[in-house]
RNA sequence: GGCGAGUUGGCGGAGUGGUUACGCAGCGGAUUGCAAAUCCGUGUACAGGAGUUCGAUUCUCCUACUCGCCUCCA
């Protein structure tokens, strides 16, 4: 049997991999919350993930692994633009202009990562969906002490756990407390208490409950989906690991309390956090973008998944123009229809060659650099099932052309058509020029296409005038 | 201050207790009127110190530096 071995974050080591039912096997990942487009970073554990979610199916076959990512929709920031909105003279409710706001930007989710060739996870299910679950498993910690009310809000007391509270980020209640900068509310019990029901304000909806009208706080919405979806204990939890702490130690304490559990997930695992240019994404840098804005310019999603898959998960990953420019050159190379082929891999079995790395602790780079190998051996067939098993594309060659038209013109055909002229007279050059050993009259010629932004080539069959991202047709000198 | 992750050749980025990563760039060669493109070949590395060991880049400890979290940001 195939063993994958993973980072444990909660053992910090690397451990096999044995799931409770390897008939179903089940992983939860915490999504997003739907307030607006997706920045760069959110694609990051969607993207290691879907390596994982693909390599389990792999292993444990297709139909017996369940996938679940959330989406948080509720959240200020969704109810502000539906306020706005509202101020502005939308039609409808409040209530339906929140809904409205959330389906709109799980609708922006599904298109950009679908674009970056992410499986959908097998459920997705919706905070909003699931608020009668969680205020049952709020009632149960309660009945178990493990939770009071107060004001209004209900808090899960660390206190009545404390001594595996945080054992997942490696701190002690007591460490935290030392080191806690927070003001703290005057209703909690121990500073390090956490919401798990607060009122809503009067102008924004909320849901009725034995603590009056109020809403979810953050944590226990994962805690209550996983268990409705996976069940009390499942085998991977992921994501982040900026959300180690508080959010996964919180999700924790929840679901082993209230399921009489001493584990929640048996492998937790995080990935590092994204940089741009070697500094954190942030708006007030001006690195901040989604990957909406990079689609929009022009780059591909394969190409900001090979990018992103080309850094283990663990570590700090670098968006970077130069990488971009790399993970290009390469796809065009693998989609190359005049080498590769054109074809579409119907068999998405990898190769066992890509499959190793992936086994030791999701080495996805180690699998790339073994496609390079495939290429540069030429079993492109091997190639082609590999890539695609990873999501990348391969022998593709519509990929191909979309990859060559962004680089070039807007209207590549035309402007190739054009051009079929201007190789021609320079074929015609080099011809007499063969004869005359004067090739002044084609260099200069060639160094014209060369200023107009048209890479020459020249090869046995003849020259190619062949258009670039600079193309232009104005310093092009018309031909007698 | 507390917790955690990282530090590999010009750049990116794997891995290993003794042996080739891989990619890009560079260099040499083939090809070419000269280039470009392509093909072939090729050098350079494991932050610093101490320890364990026959032997450490790989294990342990210390130091330095970088980054993240501790603020419902993946």
């Amino acid at each position: 049997m195939t063993t994958i071995k993973l980072h444990n974050t909660k053992t910090r080591k690397r451990e096999d991999f044995v799931p409770i039912d390897p008939k179903n096997v089940r992983m939860y990942l915490c999504g997003p919350t739907v307030y607006d487009r997706a920045h760069l970073g959110n694609a990051r554990p969607v993207l290691v993930f879907d390596v994982l979610n693909r390599l389990l199916r792999h292993v444990y076959g297709e139909e017996h692994v369940t996938y679940v990512r959330n989406f948080t929709d509720v959240d200020d920031r969704i109810n502000e633009t539906a306020q706005k909105r509202k101020a502005a003279g939308a039609e409808g409710t409040l209530e339906e202009l929140i809904h409205e706001r959330s389906n709109e930007t799980i609708h922006w989710y599904h298109e950009d990562m679908d674009a970056l060739g992410a499986r959908r996870p097998d459920h997705e299910p919706r905070a909003t969906e699931y608020i009668a679950q969680m205020i049952a498993m709020i009632e149960d910690l309660i009945a178990k002490d493990h939770a009071y009310a107060a004001e209004g809000h209900v808090l899960f007391a660390v206190d009545s756990w404390k001594e595996h509270y945080g054992s997942l980020s490696g701190r002690s209640v007591d460490d935290m407390i030392a080191g806690a900068r927070v003001e703290v509310a005057p209703y909690k019990r121990n500073p390090m208490d956490f919401v798990m029901w607060k009122p809503s304000p009067d102008d924004l909806p909320g849901w009725d409950s034995p603590w009056g009208k109020g809403r979810p706080g953050w944590h226990i919405e994962c805690s209550a989906m996983a268990k409705e979806l996976l069940g009390e204990q499942f085998d991977i939890h992921g994501g982040g690991n900026d959300l180690m702490f508080p959010h996964h130690e919180n999700e924790i304490a929840q679901s082993c309390c209230a399921n009489d559990t001493d584990t929640m997930a048996n492998y937790w695992l995080h990935n590092e956090m994204l940089q741009v240019e070697g500094k954190k994404m942030s708006k007030s840098l001006g690195n901040f973008f989604t990957v909406r804005d990079l689609l929009d310019q022009g780059v591909p999603g394969e190409v900001i998944r090979f990018v992103m898959l080309s850094t283990h998960y663990r570590k700090p990953m670098d968006w970077t123009e130069k990488k971009r420019e790399e993970a290009e050159k390469t796809l065009r190379l693998w989609n190359d229809p005049d080498v590769v082929g054109f074809v579409t891999a119907h068999d998405k079995k990898p190769d066992r060659d890509v499959v190793e790395p992936l086994l030791n602790d999701l080495n996805i780079h180690g699998a790339i650099a073994e496609l390079h190998k495939m290429y540069k051996e030429e079993r492109f067939e091997q190639l082609i099932r590999s890539a695609t098993f990873l999501g990348l594309p391969a022998g593709n060659g519509e990929f191909f052309m979309r990859l060559k038209a962004l680089e070039q013109t807007q209207n590549w055909h035309e402007a190739g058509e054009e051009l079929k002229f201007y190789a021609g007279k320079l074929n015609e050059l080099r011809g007499e020029a063969m004869q005359t050993k004067d090739f002044s009259a084609v260099d200069s010629f060639r160094k014209m296409l060369l200023d107009a932004g048209v890479e020459v080539k020249i090869t046995k069959a003849g020259a190619e005038a062949i258009p670039t991202s600079d193309y232009d047709h104005s310093k092009l000198e018309p031909l007698e």
